[in-house]
RNA sequence: CGCGGGGUGGAGCAGCCCGGUCAGCUCGUGUGGCUCAUAACCACAAGGUCGUAGGUUCAAAUCCUACCCCCGCAACCA
C-alpha cells in the first residue's frame, strides 16, 4: 500500500533570524501536507538547519561563543517560526548532528568515483576568508569594501565532483518528467542554463579557509564544503544510509525551494543522487518571493518583515491566509502592512467572520440553536482540487473565497429573517426557514473542509460551531477588526 | 544580440498558449437596499482607445514584426 508521501524545505542558513522566506517555505509545504492527509496519506514532513561554514564560525567568534554554541542558539528560533507557522514538521535535521556528519562522510566516500582533486584561483581576501568574484573585484576597485585590503590571486586546491558526467542524465529526467520542475517556467529557465553542460562544482575547502565543518574523510587538509554537507540533509534525516526505513520515503514526491536555489536543487542535488545510484525526487515545487510594496525584502534598506510580528499580530490564520492566498504560489508576491490588514479586516472579518457570526446568530434566534435537515446540493470542488494538484494555493483559495460570497449572497436572496416573520402565523415558515438554515450551516461546513489545508484553525472553529447538529457560538469574535496600519472607518463619524 | 518575467479603468490582478460569446475579478469611490450579522451584508453605477507603431485576419488584449519602459537572475540571499 503506497500511502506514504515526503515532503522537504530548504534548510536554512542559520547566521541570522528567521525571515518570510523561510516561513513561505514551511507554510507551502504545510499546506499540501495537510491538504494530503486529508486525502488519507501519511506525510513525512522534514525541516533543518545549516549550520557550518565560515559565516557561522565568525558570526560565534563576534558573540563569544563556540560555533556550536551559537548555531545552538540561533536553531531555537527557526524552530520557533516553524511552530508559530503551524506546520506539522515531522522531522527537523540539523547539518550538526553527529548522525548527519557521519552519514555525509559516508555519501563522500561513496561518491568516489565522481570526485577528483583540482585547483581553483581566484580574488581573495584574507580578512573576509572568502573568494570573490571577478566583478565583485571589479565593482570594488580591487580592494575589500569590509576590511580595506587588496584582494590577493589565490590558488588553492579543491575537490570536484564531476557534475557535467550527470548533465545527460539530469536533462533526461526533467524533459522525461522523471523529475519534474515545477512551474514551467522555471523548468524553462533551468534547462536553458544547462544547454552547454553542467560544470564540475567546487566542494570542498583548505581545512585553512574553512575550519566548521564535516572533515573531509582521508584528507586531514580539507573540510566539505557546503553542498554535499547541506543537500544530503534530505536522505540523512530519512535515515540514510544506516537506519532502515528511508526507503519507504525516497523519492522526496515534493521539495520545496525559493527561486533562487533552483540550480543547486535541480543540478547538484540530482548529480549528487545519481552518483550514489539514488532516486531524484519526483517533484521540484519553486516558490517566488516576497517583495515589501515592490521592492526586495533586505536588510540594509531596513525593509524586513518578521513573520513572527505578523502571526504575533493578527494570528496564525490570518499569516497563513494572506501568504497563501495574496501571493501567488509560483510567483512573486507582494507585502505591505496596509494591505495585510486590509484583507484580514474585510475578507477574514467581514466576509467569512461575519457570515459564521450571521449564520450562527439566525439559527440561535430562530431555532434555539437547533440546526435542522437539509440536502446539501454538492457543490463543484472540482477547481479547487484542480487547483490543488497543480499547487496554485492561491487560486484554491480564490475558490473557496467565491464560496464565502456566494454564501453571503445567498443569505441576502433568501432572506430568513422575512421568513421568520411568519413563523407563528405560517405553517410553512419553520420547515422553510430550518431548511434554509440548515443549508447555511451546510455549506459553511463544506468551506471548512477546504480550508482544513490553510487555516487549520479557522477549520476547527466552523467544525466546532456546526458539525454536531446544535449551533455552539463561538468564545469570541472571528478576526476582529484591527486598525495599525490604515485608518479606523469608525472613528471617521465621531469627529 | 547573456537568460527570464512583466506593462490591462485610482490600486492590485485575471484573461493571452487554443483569435470572436472579453473587456473580467478584488479593493477603493458614488448611489440605493436590507437589518440576521463584526458600522456588516446585498444590488446597481461611474471609470480602461488592454505600453507604442506597424502587420496578418471578416475579426486582436489575444497571432507576427520592430521599438519604448519596468523588474528579476547571471553559482552559495526563501
Amino acid at each position: 500500500m503506497d500511502k506514504k508521501l515526503y515532503i522537504t524545505t530548504a534548510i536554512p542558513y542559520v547566521n541570522s533570524t528567521p525571515h518570510i522566506g523561510n516561513a513561505m517555505d514551511y507554510l507551502l509545504a504545510d499546506i499540501w501536507a495537510r491538504y494530503q492527509q486529508q486525502q488519507g496519506y501519511e506525510v513525512r514532513f522534514q525541516a533543518g538547519a545549516d549550520e557550518h561554514g565560515n559565516k557561522i564560525a565568525a558570526k560565534a567568534a563576534e558573540n563569544g561563543l563556540s560555533p556550536q554554541e551559537y548555531t545552538d542558539q540561533q536553531v531555537v528560533g527557526f524552530r520557533k517560526l516553524i511552530e508559530a507557522v503551524g506546520a506539522g514538521v515531522t522531522d527537523f535535521v540539523r547539518t550538526t548532528d553527529p548522525r548527519h556528519v557521519a552519514a555525509v562522510q559516508y555519501i563522500w566516500k561513496k561518491l568516489q568515483p565522481y570526485i577528483y582533486k583540482g585547483s581553483y584561483e581566484g580574488w581573495y581576501c584574507v580578512g573576509c576568508e572568502a573568494f570573490y568574484t571577478d566583478k565583485e573585484v571589479q565593482e570594488n576597485a580591487g580592494v575589500c569594501p569590509d576590511h580595506q585590503k587588496p584582494f590577493e590571486r589565490v590558488k588553492e586546491e579543491n575537490y570536484y565532483l564531476k557534475t557535467s558526467a550527470f548533465t545527460d542524465k539530469i536533462r533526461d529526467a526533467i524533459e522525461s518528467g522523471e523529475m519534474t520542475i515545477v512551474p514551467d517556467n522555471r523548468r524553462t529557465e533551468f534547462l536553458e542554463l544547462i544547454k552547454d553542460g553542467l560544470q564540475d562544482v567546487s566542494i570542498s575547502r583548505p581545512r585553512r579557509s574553512l575550519s566548521w565543518g564535516v572533515p573531509v574523510p582521508d584528507d586531514p587538509d580539507q573540510v566539505i564544503y557546503v553542498w554535499i554537507d547541506a543537500l544530503a540533509n534530505y536522505i540523512t534525516v530519512l535515515g540514510y544510509p544506516d537506519i532502515d526505513g528511508w526507503q519507504l520515503y525516497w523519492p522526496a514526491d515534493v521539495q520545496v525551494v525559493g527561486k533562487d536555489i533552483v540550480r543547486f536543487h535541480a543540478g547538484y542535488w540530482p548529480a549528487m543522487l545519481l552518483g550514489l545510484g539514488l532516486k531524484l525526487p519526483k517533484k521540484l515545487l519553486v516558490h517566488g518571493h516576497v517583495m515589501v510594496g515592490g521592492a526586495k525584502m533586505s536588510k540594509s534598506v531596513g525593509n524586513v518583515v518578521d513573520p513572527l510580528e505578523v502571526i504575533d499580530n493578527y494570528g496564525v490564520d490570518a499569516f497563513r491566509y494572506y501568504f497563501s492566498r495574496h501571493v501567488p504560489t509560483l510567483d512573486d508576491g507582494d507585502f505591505t502592512w496596509e494591505r495585510f490588514e486590509m484583507t484580514y479586516n474585510n475578507e477574514l472579518g467581514n466576509d467569512l467572520g461575519n457570515l459564521m457570526q450571521r449564520v450562527a446568530a439566525m439559527i440561535v434566534k430562530y431555532q434555539a440553536g437547533v440546526i435542522g435537515q437539509s440536502e446539501q446540493a454538492e457543490h463543484d470542488m472540482s477547481l479547487y482540487h484542480d487547483a490543488m494538484d497543480n499547487f496554485e494555493f492561491n487560486k484554491a483559495m480564490d475558490e473557496v473565497w467565491s464560496m464565502v460570497r456566494s454564501l453571503n449572497q445567498y443569505i441576502d436572496n433568501v432572506k430568513p429573517w422575512q421568513i421568520a416573520k411568519g413563523l407563528g402565523s405560517d405553517p410553512e415558515a419553520e420547515p422553510h426557514l430550518s431548511d434554509v438554515l440548515a443549508h447555511c450551516a451546510g455549506a459553511l461546513l463544506q468551506i471548512g473542509d477546504l480550508l482544513v489545508p490553510f487555516m487549520p484553525h479557522t477549520a476547527a472553529s466552523i467544525h466546532a460551531m456546526f458539525e454536531d447538529g446544535v449551533v455552539h457560538p463561538p468564545a469570541g469574535m472571528m478576526y476582529p477588526k484591527i486598525y495599525q496600519h490604515t485608518a479606523d472607518p469608525r472613528n471617521a463619524s465621531n469627529q
